[in-house]
Formats: structure tokens, C-alpha cells, sequence
DNA sequence: TTATGCCGGGACAAATGGCGTCCCATAGGA
DNA sequence: TCCTATGGGACGCCATTTGTCCCGGCATAA
């Protein structure tokens, strides 16, 4: 059933919206019947004439009556409505869970992907092609396009279909690499993603964990140089997000480095920037490439998977606006989880 | 599973319609990849225009790859492919079927309910449902309604939502009583459906098994013949069909007759007229009432269920054209068997 | 009894978006 | 080299949906 529910959300998504209205149609008429159409209209906000159509279909169905005194659910309406609260709620449950967080957070467009992604990988794969969806719709002809690093963003490049995109994309690193394995570099996303995308790409090819007048140096670097501000002028950023203990495994840090780290409550990294867990900026590893604050007046996509990425997830979010933000299940409820316990404590 | 496609098929029917067209599309690209969306326009004989946005959104969602050459499925698209297989089986078998039976009988639409209506009585309470479903489609104000009978007929009156039907609607017996139980006779139903239906109801309230004689002095009586034109000028006829077991069972039949029912070939019973396996009528019993030949010029809706009463819808209903045939699946299924051996053994 | 307010449903103009149909540049095969 | 089939752009049309009225009915309160 679990799977019926994931297929028919791929295959016919159109369904959640005819869905979503008859069955707050049934459930305000369970509850509050007899009821006027006009009254439901209201309540529902849905334009009069929706809910009209609406009953209509339902009242052809035989599942509600309509008298002079309003409309009232049949016996087979009562059946239909208990039979589809489950169904509904496993439909709809995530469509309601990214409501709720783009209430919340500042951003345009959330999509919750079904599952864990650390305890299924084809939930990073679904992440991705989320990621590559949301691309499709804001990309457009001659785009910059500025594509970070990591294990969610190396799906997010494997699931671009190469057809039917805009001409004269160019796909650049948002930073140099960081000593990490050369498959989940930004560097090599950026080049496989241009592939895909049938666009051209611009690399660094240098590694920017070297000492700060090193890089200094290499900054001016006239072809380093032309490649910076490409990057910065970038129109589409597209990341993912990390977490303390991800780093610190994935990167050779120095002990010291991660100390102090840590004492600085760093939770959440991004562009070798890093954040405590009310979204101050509290450290960041000399480097080149885009800094958190050049977001502004980009669009920008994060990605991220797992109940671990919660919090980083959070303190990176919030500071600045986003275009959208694809996550799992599991981030979406620690999320949720976070923010409702945040709340009691506020109230 | 079933529960949750019968569900869909009830709430939100108008998907069966988007899967089919999104399927077929898959899988014809499936089969003759690469393909242009002409030829696919062509060969699915739908529209180039449809085509054309079913293949945007499969695109979309990342099922299809576009190039020059043609349409192909990607990866994720052969699986969606594969497991949408399945799903649309169930979703779609009774269309299929409904379509096949449609085109092999002389009748505009025929529904196929989900079951078994001799094992599970719920669905002949679904047979019910559609056959009122339909009735809500071709009724019109001021029309008169004959209604036959039977079990079935009895689900098919309880159906009836009270609200919103056309106004000045008469219903009629199609025939008199003939010593069966008073719950399901056709006076009795017609009573029913005009009291749910908001409208009058007219009944001859007098047994038809009566001796010839009596019969033929009872029709001139001025309130039956009065109602006899009426029933004869129905718009609407809603009826059941007969096994000659059941009617052997349920009617007061002499040893006499039914043996030479059997012996003349009846397997069917219609208004008390009783046909063989190829429709031809070979008895009746002295009735006041609609003839078969009467329905030419009406909108007949007919129902019935059960695998044993294939043989005698083929027989009953072959011979004269109708609006609408509401089975179960299991009457369904049977005549597929008999008509696809008949089939057979013609060519 | 009468007045009032909410009820459903009919009606209809406006708008939206899907649909049908072209054309065109192009790429790949003959 | 040419030719055919490809996708994609463009555009006008039409059907359906949508937004808004209004009307008559019915129930309830005065």
C-alpha cells in the first residue's frame, strides 16, 4: 500500500489537489452538518463555485444528500470518509508536513521526499531528482549555475535527464575542493552536471584547504580570477548542507581546528562556513568561493537527508531566504520536532 | 489493496482516465523506443496536443528522455513502467472490460461492479448505486420510470439519495405481482423509488397469476387500463433479469409448466416472458404489463449479478438495444467465457 | 401570521487553460 | 547530399471551469 501511495504521487500528482477538496469537503460536512454551501465556502476557503462543483460530483456519487436545509452526509458518505482519512492521510501527509514548514521557514518551496535517506539510499536518489524537478522550473537560458559538494548533490547531478534543457548553461563549484574524495568534490559535480545539462563548466581544480597567503596568492590568480566572479555572479546555487560529525569524518581536520570547533557550537557547515545552531556564523576555513552572504538575490536550492541534518539544517536556513529546500521524511519530522518543542519553550 | 482502488475508483474516478493515457504512452515508448510523438499520436489514436503534454509532464517527472531521435524511457521510467503494470491491471480491468462488453452487446454503457453478488450481498448494494448513478444521468422532469422486481431492484430503490432529482416524476410497476414475496415486487419497489425520488407513484396492485379470463376483465377495468397506458408510455424501464431456477424457486409455478419451460429451452425470465439461450421467447406467462417488445423506444437500464445469470442476460438482452447494463464482476467474467467460446466455435 | 435569513439551484458572462493545428529548424539515416 | 521524421514554438479556438448574480423555498424567530 505504501508503494501505491509513492507510485500514484509520481505517476498522477494532480490527484492530491482533487483529493485534498473532497475530502476537507467531507470531513467539514462530517462535522459541522447540516451545512450550507456557502458556509463551507467560507470556512474552507474554497471560491463558492469549487465547493458547488464539488457537491455536486459527491452528491452523484451518492455520498451526500442535499436538502433545503444544506448538505448532509449519506451512509456511504460516513463509510467513504472514515475509508479515506487513512488513505488521505498517508497521501497527503507530506504535502501538509512542507505546508506547515514553509510556514516556517523562509522559504519558497519545500518538498518532503517518503523515507530516510540514511536508511535507504534510493531516498537520496528520490532527494535528487526532487532537486533536479525544481531545476527545471526556474532554470533558464545562459543560467550560472553554482553546484556544491557532497553524497546528496552527486545524486542530485546523476538525476538530470540530458533533454530539454535551456541552452548556454554554464555549471561552476561554489568553492574549491577540500581534501575530500574527488567524486563528491564540487569541482567534479559541477563538471558532470554541465555534461548533463549539455552546458560548459568552470572549474578551479585547486584545493583550498592550503595555508591562507597561499591562497592569497592563487586568488589573483588571473584565470582563478575570472572563475571567482563567475561564481559569484552565479543565478542558481544549488548545495547541500553538513554536520559537525559529517565534516570532521569526511575532511582531514586538524584536532585543534575541530576543538575549537566545537566550543564554538558549531553545528551546521556550508561553503566551509560554520554555523552554532541559531544560525551565527562562528567560524570558516580560509577558502575561495561563494560566501553565505552572496545568496542574496540568488536562487538558491538546498538538499539535505537524514534526522541528523535537522539542526543544521535550521541554522543554516534561516538566516537567509531560499528558493526551495528538498529533505527527507526523517529531517522534515526532527524538524517539525525541533520547532514545536522551540515553540512550547517560547510560549 | 482492492479496498484502496475501489476507493480511488469512487472518490476520484477521473484518474482512471490520466492513467490510462500516461501508461499506454509508457508503454508504447517501452516497446518502440525511440519514438516520435507523432507516431505514438497516431498509433495510440490521441491527439498529437495530448500526447504532447502527457510527455511534458513525464519529462517532468523524469520517466522520459527526449532527443532528436525520439521519446525514450529512462531508467526510472522502465521501472514505473514495470510497476505501474500492475496497478493498472487493477485499476483498469473493469474498464476494459466494460469496453470490450460494450462492443460486443447492443447496449451504450455497461458497468461492471467489483464481486461477487451471490457471495458477498454488499455488492449488489454496489450494482444498486450504479444503476442509480445512471438513472441520475437520463432522467428528466416529468418523466415516468417502470420499475420491474426482484432482489436486485430492491437495492437499486434503497440507493436513491433523496435530493436533487428532477421534479414530477412518475413510477410505474413494469408489470403486476406474480405471488412472490410482497418486499419485491415491482409494486412495491416502485413505491420506494418514487417516495426516495420525490415524486408520485401509480401501482396495479393486483396479482397477475391469475387465470387468463380474469386477466383480460381485470385489464378493462378503467383505473388498471389507465395505469397499463401509463406504464406503456414510460421513458425510463429498470429491471432485472431471471434464471428460470430462480423463478421456479420464487414463483408459484405448476410442476406442469416449469417442465415445459425446460423442455422449450428457457433459461431466462424478463416482465414473466421467458427466452432460451438464444433469445427467442418461447413462453409467457398471461400478464398485464410491459412486453419486451415494448422497450424498443426506451431507455432500458438492466442489472443483474452473479455468474448464473450470464446465460440469461445474453439471452434477454441481445435481442433489443439498451441504455445501460449494470453487472458484477462475476456475471461479467462469465460472459466474456461464453461469448469468447462462442466466438470459437463460429470462426 | 409575518419577516428574516440561510438554503440550493439556475443562469450567465468572463476567464482560463487545454486542444488542435500549423510551421520550422535540425539531425540522422539512406 | 537529400529526405524524412524529429521536437519545439506559436497561435487561435473552443470547452470547461470559475466568479457572481439572483430567485424561490423553507425554517425559524418575532
Amino acid at each position: 500500500m505504501d508503494r501505491f501511495v509513492s507510485l500514484q504521487r509520481k505517476i498522477a500528482p494532480e490527484i492530491a489537489r482533487l483529493l485534498d477538496i473532497r475530502y476537507s469537503i467531507l470531513r467539514h460536512v462530517h462535522f459541522y452538518q447540516p451545512i450550507g454551501r456557502r458556509t463551507l465556502s467560507q470556512q474552507l476557503t474554497v471560491k463558492e463555485r469549487a465547493v458547488r462543483s464539488e457537491l455536486e460530483f459527491l452528491r452523484r456519487q451518492g455520498f451526500v444528500s442535499v436538502s433545503s436545509s444544506g448538505v448532509t452526509l449519506t451512509q456511504d458518505g460516513e463509510v467513504i470518509f472514515q475509508e479515506l482519512g487513512q488513505y488521505v492521510r498517508e497521501l497527503r501527509e507530506f504535502a501538509r508536513l512542507e505546508q506547515l514548514l514553509e510556514r516556517l521557514l523562509p522559504i519558497r518551496k519545500i518538498v518532503v521526499v517518503a523515507g530516510d535517506s540514511r536508511r535507504d539510499p534510493a531516498v537520496k536518489k528520490d532527494m535528487g531528482r526532487a532537486v533536479v524537478r525544481i531545476l527545471r522550473e526556474i532554470v533558464e537560458d545562459g543560467d550560472i549555475i553554482a553546484a556544491g559538494g557532497g553524497t546528496t548533490m552527486v545524486e542530485v547531478a546523476k538525476a538530470i535527464v540530458p533533454s530539454g534543457w535551456p541552452k548556454h548553461i554554464t555549471v561552476v563549484p561554489t568553492r574549491g575542493s577540500l581534501g575530500e574524495e574527488v567524486e563528491i568534490q564540487a569541482d567534479s559535480i559541477a563538471v558532470e552536471m554541465a555534461k548533463l545539462l549539455g552546458g560548459t563548466y568552470r572549474v578551479l581544480n585547486v584545493p583550498d584547504d592550503l595555508h591562507p597567503e597561499t591562497i592569497s596568492r592563487i586568488i589573483n590568480e588571473p584565470r582563478i580570477k575570472e572563475i571567482l566572479e563567475l561564481i559569484k555572479t552565479a543565478r542558481i546555487v544549488i548545495h547541500g548542507v553538513g554536520t559537525l560529525e559529517e565534516m570532521v569524518k569526511r575532511r582531514n581536520i586538524p584536532r585543534e581546528e575541530m576543538e575549537t570547533l566545537e566550543s564554538l557550537g558549531a553545528v551546521a557547515e556550508m561553503f566551509g562556513y560554520y554555523f552554532d545552531k541559531d544560525g551565527n556564523m562562528v567560524y570558516y576555513t580560509p577558502s575561495m568561493g561563494i560566501r553565505p552572504e552572496d545568496l542574496q538575490g540568488k536562487k538558491t536550492i538546498s538538499v539535505a537527508g537524514g534526522a541528523n541534518k535537522a539542526q543544521a539544517l535550521l541554522a543554516v536556513v534561516k538566516r537567509y531566504s531560499r528558493e526551495a529546500l528538498v529533505i527527507d521524511e526523517a529531517a522534515a519530522l526532527k524538524i517539525m520536532e525541533i520547532e514545536d518543542r522551540g515553540k512550547e519553550k517560547w510560549q
